[in-house]
DNA sequence: TGGCAAGGTTGATAAAGGTCAAGGCGAAGC
DNA sequence: GCTTCGCCTTGACCTTTATCAACCTTGCCA
């Protein structure tokens, strides 16, 4: 697609504001972004937290050219900078445009369905137990389901930010790590996560779950390439 | 649209299964749904409860035409049926279709957001205010607003299944609703409710709020007609 | 009209998570 | 090597909501 540009930006970096005029949407390529709104008191609402290979700003097209939420890079990011009026243009008449945006919609949707109902449904450690569950392999490959030897994961951002997107607080978050660890046979140093039994972090963390590991992910890579 | 069908069902009527093979989707006339998934142990999710308007079982298409959630009438219905192979040829076929679609499904994304955001924001009675408020006409009017006469709204359904929509135990709810009534000035008497100061109502439920009342809602009229 | 069932309310208690305050720990800079 | 700052953890306490149990209310049906 032309008419596009790559920026690269460091965390904190702000792409824009709610309610702001929207010339721009982004496909992220490397890094995070995380997507909020606040209320008038100033606490924060996290929308999301996206990584590599996902897109925002784009449902500005959709709330007459305004962004519906905020976006700050929380790790460094290259991102692909696009015109909404392009973008809206190709989605008039490109039939196919507008299918494939259709169905990523339709992935992001049934993500967000899952999200409410992990909020109601799993205490604080399963919360937890079910992101790092989605940051395995085996989580998008089933053949690495399998392999008995331990898996070890990196948490892609801060503990803080990964309490906020899973809806608690950095202390609740700590405690339910701790908790988390006596349940499941995990290691916790730092950012580092040793899993040494994956079956059994799968049993307690999707077991308040109505979906099989590994649940429903939002890949939106097959759009707008 | 051709090749559509009526259909009336009462109160607890299963129009699906998550998971069948999917054949028809769904508008409502009149009546409401209620969208649910079910855990391994037998509680329940309710992703959603529909009023007159909204479809239902159309994201089949892109979930291999499978349901992604059960359906069940909990109010009785009137319902337009209509063939899921034609709306996947439709969508193919007719750009303004997709289009319009894709409108619909970024309204109700943005719902999902805000359902969200409430969940983790706004606390029990909060949440009962904000579902009141959106049943009120100056949720769709806002000329509406200004009226000082007192607003008569009836709940749409029980009680117990409010709670449940709202993410509560009906115990919950009942305590919730009385809190809220010690401090809003509204009259409950059984499904019935009073709103005597409708500012006062809108301060209580939206401070927790990012958006203004009256806060985005979802209207499918607009698409598939 | 009396009984029953479903939905709703209330009370007592428990669990989960939030809040406030203090302190630990590790990476970056001096 | 020491300091500093940001992030994280821990402890004490409080608020909110869930849970369990009992009871009330209403509408329906025999």
């Amino acid at each position: 697609m032309e008419g596009y540009s790559i920026e690269r930006h460091n965390k904190g970096y702000i792409a824009f504001i709610y309610g702001e005029d929207a010339h721009r949407y982004y496909i992220i390529r490397r890094g995070w972004v995380k997507l909020y709104r606040e209320t008038l008191d100033g606490s924060q609402a996290i929308i999301d937290i996206l990584p590599r290979g996902h897109i925002f700003g784009e449902t500005a097209v959709f709330e007459h050219n305004t962004y519906p939420y905020s976006a700050e890079i929380i790790e460094p990011v290259d991102m692909i900078s696009l015109s909404l009026k392009k973008l809206n243009i190709l989605i008039q008449d490109r039939p196919d445009f507008a299918l494939s945006m259709l169905k990523s919609m339709a992935r992001y949707r049934k993500q967000q369905d899952l999200e409410i109902e992990h909020r109601s449904l799993q205490n604080a450690p399963q919360r937890i137990g079910c992101f790092i569950l989605r940051l395995t392999p085996a989580h998008t490959d089933p053949n690495l389901r399998v392999k008995a030897v331990p898996v070890t994961i990196n948490l892609p951002y801060d503990k803080t930010l990964i309490a906020a997107r899973l809806g608690m607080q950095p202390e609740t978050f700590s405690r339910a790590l701790t908790k988390l660890k006596e349940h499941t046979n995990i290691t916790v140093k730092g950012a580092t996560i040793e899993i040494h039994d994956l079956e059994a972090l799968i049993a307690y963390a999707c077991s308040a779950c109505t979906s099989d590991f590994p649940c429903q992910d939002l890949n939106c890579s097959s759009c707008c390439n």
